[in-house]
DNA sequence: CCCGTAGGTCTACGTAGTAGACATCAGTGA
DNA sequence: TCACTGATGTCTACTACGTAGACCTACGGG
């Protein structure tokens, strides 16, 4: 799958001295963000850097790690509340700010929800574990038991992941046209065969993928604190 | 991102005659199965069919189009029973064979969920909207509204898809080891940082792919049944 | 009988990741 | 002072990839 296209203008910032990680991670989530995945080469990274593409791996053991390094400053990115009490309001919060910031990197989404399935826990870069304890750290602070608080986390996350990819479907593939069934080159699709989904033009480009998460939440969190033996929706509020 | 390693024992069934574009696309999804999807290159391909790998050019226009192939033969396999009355046991059977189709190819999963990311829904292979067609027949059928088909199509597939990721993250990395904490990799993990997930190595590994699909399925529906304004939870079949 | 077309092959180009040798320079211990 | 060492950077070159373009063959229909 070759030539993600020639050159562009300047690529960020300029760093001088050596390089670092970070300069390089974010250099190379610069060219992701404006070009896509494909288009981050070591070579095109070494050139936004203005250093020799081998002297990359002085920093980064191969092009895998660097690409796991761009997941993990990203997810370092979602911070939690750890000591809130309103826990549910608390996961909320945390799933929006999941959302606003794969919306920011849409490229990098494919990154974050294929790399952990080549990756065992132990080896995964701490950054991108780090919401996962914190997440525990909540939850058992909450009152949670520490499998229930697991289970939670993974419901909240396994949705987050199915949302985020449903969203970023939403591609309009001629933004000039009117008609919803050419915005979404639903016209190629045989009639006969796809009656229903054609006449849904209207529903399918008028997608709101905030309020679609405001939804899923909330089945999510009524659905898991009816399933889960907890004292309550927001225990350890009433206390004080 | 080199060298899948070298040449292995004979790649599937023999064929004799001119390439088929389904004799392709089952051999590449053989290749997938065994090695994984770096390891499905034109060359390798070619090999296996028996075939300079340029052959293959006469019968798809490039590799990315290959890969929506792929995709789409194993989504082909999904069907759904769209006169079926009782519309939710009927989307809880299609959520178990997705389920059995994609841990019986977890190699394809990442296809299934970044490849959409990259095509509007018009350019998408036909079967892998079949699916999508074919449920949206279901609960209008069923006596939904198109905009409401949608939105339970979506929430049930995002779930799905995040399950799978979920699922598929359970990587025992030394399955010979007794100690959940060794067996996960965990014990690499700096204790002060990350105490709860250590702590809940023995969760981890317990976990119960099946059981999980199951429990989030009934909280699926039964959110969806509240939230949707629909006269119970499985219409029509009072009637007959 | 000719020609167009479908299928197959060969060669070769440009790009990718990265191994290995070499160069530079800042310490550091003798 | 000097030799040594480790960190950083560069150069060259190797292998593998996707695929363009020219060519060959066989065949079916006018």
């Amino acid at each position: 799958m070759p030539n993600p296209s020639t050159r562009r203008a300047a690529d960020g910032v300029q760093y001088e001295g050596p390089i670092t990680r970070t300069m390089m991670l974010t250099t190379a989530l610069e060219i992701i963000d404006r070009d896509g995945i494909n288009a981050l080469t070591m070579r095109r990274l070494g050139q936004a850097l203005h250093r020799d593409p081998m002297t990359l791996y002085r920093h980064a053991p191969n092009k895998a790690s660097l690409l796991d390094g761009i997941a993990e400053i990203v997810l370092e990115r979602l911070t939690v509340d750890t000591t809130d009490p309103d826990w549910d309001t608390q996961l909320r919060t945390v799933a929006r700010r999941f959302r606003q910031l794969t919306l920011a990197h849409p490229h990098v989404v494919p990154l974050l929800v294929t790399r952990p399935l080549a990756t065992p826990l132990g080896l995964r870069p701490l950054g991108t574990l780090r919401p996962l304890e914190q997440i525990l750290e909540l939850l058992t602070h909450a009152g949670f038991s520490g499998p229930d608080a697991l289970h939670i986390y993974r419901a909240l996350f396994g949705f987050l992941h199915g949302h985020i990819l449903n969203e970023l479907q939403e591609i309009i593939e001629r933004p000039e046209e009117i008609d919803d069934l050419l915005r979404l080159g639903l016209h190629r699709l045989p009639i006969e065969e796809f009656r229903v989904l054609r006449s849904l033009a209207p529903a399918l480009a008028a997608y709101d993928g905030g309020a679609e998460l405001e939804r899923g939440l909330d089945m999510l969190l009524t659905g898991l604190t009816a399933a889960l033996t907890h004292p309550d929706g927001s225990p350890r509020k009433p206390d004080n």
